[in-house]
DNA sequence: TCTGAGTCAATACA
DNA sequence: TGTATTGACTCAGA
């Protein structure tokens, strides 16, 4: 389905640029060695004047291992004005063409990221061009033309925030090129541009070509290595210099616009050919650096990664010359400075002198997120300077300097600086997502905008996602940066005081547009996302990578048919999660077996299933309801075991749909006189073996024979498996209505269970999925502190426990726990309507019987569990140690 | 290669 | 039609 926000009209600017390309390599001579010499320095001057043109002004700072400049160069050699012109006037089409994708919103909707040093760079090219000019009294006279014309019409454009399909490149077709051709990939090979040329711009790395790939005619439809290397080399004596000079480059962007396939612009291509060579540490260096801490010096550089979210891959590309894999060695087990040789000790040296250079970091995250490393340092200096702004220079203690609000950030951002999504999310502390989330709802809501056009218009993000943050934020500080940016987002639409009128306007227009379609009768099924090459409200995407991958604008292929799991089949995957969250290569071969399933489909259950019952401890709980790999028992997965119990449960289910809940089991209950039960204990599923918590269980189990609780029989809607937490907090949402829905539901699914006795086992028995209410923010105390799972009773429910078992959850209830429905709970849950919000391996009791209830929850784990938040933590680690059950 | 994080998009339901 | 769910996918880190 084509993106919303990513229409084709776009490819009408990369046309045009593609098309300056085309015409400034067609213009290209092969150059001299002396030429190679030249252009192998002059672009670096380049992109230091256009991504640092402020900084320009100041003098370099010597100190930084990214401030090695290759200048002496470009200012020694001696060349001729002409070329010089030439040159220039490459470089500026060059800047064009970034400069159109910066400054104007482009088809993706991005706005403006840079056109201020865009039009900088410009004025800088226009300053130096005319020098040239008057130097040699020549040169060539329609650039400063087409030059002046475009800044000026970049400006009127910039006022009249005139679309990108209105950008006219003045028509000089020795110079600038004509319009013909499309090319999409243009963008993303700027992008590349962009991101190789920051990297260059605090080059300690130049890339290393690949053995024969010296291009140097722009004939060649191959893609060649040097069209992934858009950056210029960095020292004199790179090899790489003398092959990639800015013409072939220019020839090779051309040539890869022409030949690539259209593949995401992404700052790790996999395409990437180059091995980073870094220019040795120098005998002064060694020398500065003796004695090195290398475990501080990781520390400090682990802090920065992460905070910045800084990739070990382009850490390591860029800084230390290293692989990803051994900036991840380096940086989990460094070696203590005497035990490493030399050799050992550059990284750790190249370490120091990141942390010692305060703008290395600025520049790596530019490079990460595509930002310009001087719009990041001006969002930095801003930053000192104005203390409303981020305090980014003490990320790790986020307590010290007190973020500000987070609409105030916003709102300074927006008006100020107008940094990037990325930057914003990078550089701010916190931001409360669940007010953001809040009050986007109610914006929706009272304006009647759906999820999907405000995800696609503001967030560049589907409906589906849109729900899920909506429904399900989660905290800042768990949050990536890539999670943050559409929080950012919401509260830049939130400070917009044109928001909804944007929304409404862009509403309106695909309504215009599905009318026109269905009166000029083309069909089809209704693309709604291919109304918006103008969309207004894509003005808050940013130009950073954006949020949403640009799907194919092509017709779709058929339609993917999901998964259905049957119920069976989930609860055996549930049953086998019981046992082992964390299957190897043989559970999954055997559950794939066992389930006619493949064993992706097992595969991305069980990460799904983990994922998601993650995503179920909210804000900022340190919970860990799936006990990490390293925990898991020792003991394999056991086949034998896993039939008897999903046998055991098949006929659980299998009495529940021939509506015998309430009757005795004509078979051992599940766990009383379940052979397996000491195994499922030894295994560490369950939290304890002492003889207290096998009569709990066996409580239980007595509750169900006695009809009491059906948490283990009954076949509820299969949709419970990760939002019955957030449901059990919701705070708003609990009524009576949601009852009744849901016993509604309950009733319906036990008919059509009636109608079918025996489903087959690859049955798809979906049922209500429903939730009775959107849930609200979920309080982080699901499983630390059951006691603050609501804020609005403040009660201290040490009745209402819960016990995680490797996500599954054994649980008690108590009666003020029943208020919303068994379906919400956060943990699984019964009641005594039967539904079973989960039916994993659950224990759980009914709500009438008080006598029942207490004595189950009086299960010695379960009241450890129920303690101070210390103790929680420290029964929480034993029950980790000894891989047993979480709660 | 596995995992977590983020996301898409098919699907179901109100 | 809008929203929630969820199987599957991509990407980065270990």
């Amino acid at each position: 389905m084509p993106q919303f926000g990513r229409p084709d009209s776009g490819d009408l600017n990369d046309d045009r640029i593609h098309h300056i390309l085309t015409e400034a390599s067609s213009m290209i001579q092969k150059p001299s060695p002396q030429q190679n010499n030249l252009h192998n320095s002059i672009p670096m001057k380049h992109l230091e004047d256009s991504h640092s043109i402020e900084d320009s002004k100041s003098p370099p700072n010597c100190t930084s291992p990214f401030s090695k400049r290759n200048m002496k160069k470009y200012e020694n050699d001696d060349i001729s004005e002409e070329k010089l012109q030439k040159i220039y006037q490459e470089e500026f089409h060059k800047i064009m063409a970034r400069g159109q994708r910066d400054t104007f919103p482009n088809a993706a909707g991005m706005p403006p990221l840079a056109d201020e040093n865009i039009r900088l760079a410009l004025e800088m090219y226009q300053r130096e061009f005319s020098k040239l000019q008057q130097q040699s009294g020549a040169g060539i006279p329609n650039f400063t033309n087409n030059l002046t014309s475009l800044l000026a019409l970049q400006h009127q454009q910039a006022l009249n925030g005139a679309s990108i399909q209105d950008l006219s490149i003045p028509k000089d077709p020795k110079q600038m090129g004509k319009s013909n051709g499309l090319s999409s990939e243009s963008d993303n090979e700027n992008n590349k541009d962009l991101e190789e040329s920051m990297r260059s711009a605090f080059s300690m790395v130049k890339p290393k070509p690949e053995p024969t790939s010296t291009p140097t005619t722009t004939a060649s439809s191959a893609p060649s290595p040097i069209s992934n290397t858009i950056l210029p080399p960095v020292t004199p004596t790179d090899d790489f210099s003398v092959a990639a000079s800015p013409l072939q480059r220019m020839a090779s962007i051309t040539n890869s616009l022409m030949s690539q396939s259209p593949v995401p612009s992404h700052h790790s291509s996999p395409q990437r050919p180059l091995k980073a060579v870094l220019p040795p540490i120098t005998q002064q260096q060694f020398d500065l650096y003796n004695n090195l801490n290398t475990e501080d010096i990781v520390r400090r550089v682990k802090e920065a990664l992460s905070q910045y979210s800084i990739s070990q891959r382009l850490f390591g590309e860029s800084v230390l010359g290293l692989s990803q894999g051994s900036v991840s060695d380096l940086l989990a087990r460094p070696k203590p400075w005497h035990m490493l040789t030399q050799k050992g000790r550059e990284p750790f040296i190249r370490m120091k002198m990141f942390l010692e250079d305060d703008n290395a970091v600025h520049k790596l995250v530019a490079s990460q997120y595509k930002i310009a490393p001087d719009k990041l340092m001006r969002t930095d200096q801003k930053s000192q300077n104005d203390k409303k702004m981020m305090p980014i220079h003490s990320p790790q203690h986020p307590d010290t300097p007190q973020p500000p609000s987070s609409a105030n950030v916003m709102r300074n951002m927006s008006q100020h600086i107008s940094p990037t999504v990325y930057e914003m999310a990078a550089l701010t502390q916190d931001l409360d997502t669940q007010v953001i989330t809040t009050k986007i709802k109610e914006a929706l809501l009272a304006n009647n905008i759906g999820q999907k056009i405000f995800g696609e218009a503001v967030l560049g993000l589907s409906q589906g996602s849109v729900s899920e943050l909506l429904s399900k934020p989660k905290p800042w500080h768990m949050l990536s940066i890539k999670g943050r940016e559409p929080f950012i987002r919401m509260q830049l639409w939130l400070n917009d005081a044109n928001n909804v009128e944007r929304l409404q306007l862009l509403k309106n227009e695909r309504r215009e547009a599905i009318k026109r379609r269905r009166s000029t009768g083309t069909g089809g099924h209704d693309n709604s996302s291919d109304t918006s090459s103008n969309d207004t409200s894509e003005f808050y995407h940013s130009n950073s990578p954006g949020p949403a991958s640009v799907t194919s604008q092509s017709a779709p292929p058929n339609k993917k048919q999901r998964v259905l799991f049957s119920e069976e089949q989930k609860e055996a995957l549930r049953l086998a999660f019981a046992l082992d969250p964390y299957p190897n290569v043989q559970t999954i071969e055997f559950l794939a077996n066992e389930l006619n399933l493949s064993t992706r489909t097992i595969t991305n259950w069980f990460h799904n299933h983990r994922m998601r019952l993650k995503q179920q401890v909210p804000h900022g709980q340190p919970s860990e309801p799936i006990p990490s790999r390293e925990n898991q028992s020792g003991a394999p997965f056991d086949p034998v075991q896993f039939r008897i119990l999903l046998n055991q449960r098949l006929m659980e289910i299998q009495k529940e749909r021939m509506g015998l809940g309430g009757m005795a089991l004509p078979y051992p209950p599940y766990f009383a006189a379940n052979p397996n039960l000491a195994a499922l204990i030894g295994r560490g599923l369950l939290s304890g073996t002492d003889a207290e918590q096998l009569a709990a269980l066996n409580n239980a189990v007595k509750e169900q024979i006695m009809g009491l609780d059906l948490s283990m029989t009954s076949l509820k809607r299969d949709d419970d498996d990760y939002d019955d937490m957030d449901q059990n907090s919701d705070n708003e949402g609990g009524n009576d209505d949601d009852n009744e829905s849901l016993s509604d539901s309950r009733h319906n699914n036990n008919n059509d269970h009636g109608k079918d006795m025996s489903p087959p086992p690859q049955a798809i028995s979906r049922t209500s999925r429903r939730k009775p209410a959107a849930p609200q923010w979920v309080n982080p105390l699901i499983t630390m502190n059951p006691g603050d799972w609501r804020d609005d009773t403040k009660k201290n429910i040490a009745d209402d426990k819960e016990v995680i078992i490797n996500g599954v959850c054994v649980m008690n209830q108590s009666s003020d726990f029943k208020s919303d429905d068994g379906d919400d709970a956060n943990v699984e849950q019964s009641n005594d309507e039967g539904d079973e919000p989960d039916s994993r391996l659950t224990i759980a009791e009914g709500n009438d019987e008080d006598d029942i209830k207490k004595s189950f929850i009086k299960k010695p784990s379960i009241e450890k569990a129920s303690g101070e938040n210390g103790d929680d933590v420290k029964v929480k680690k034993e029950v980790d140690e000894s891989n047993a059950w979480e709660y």
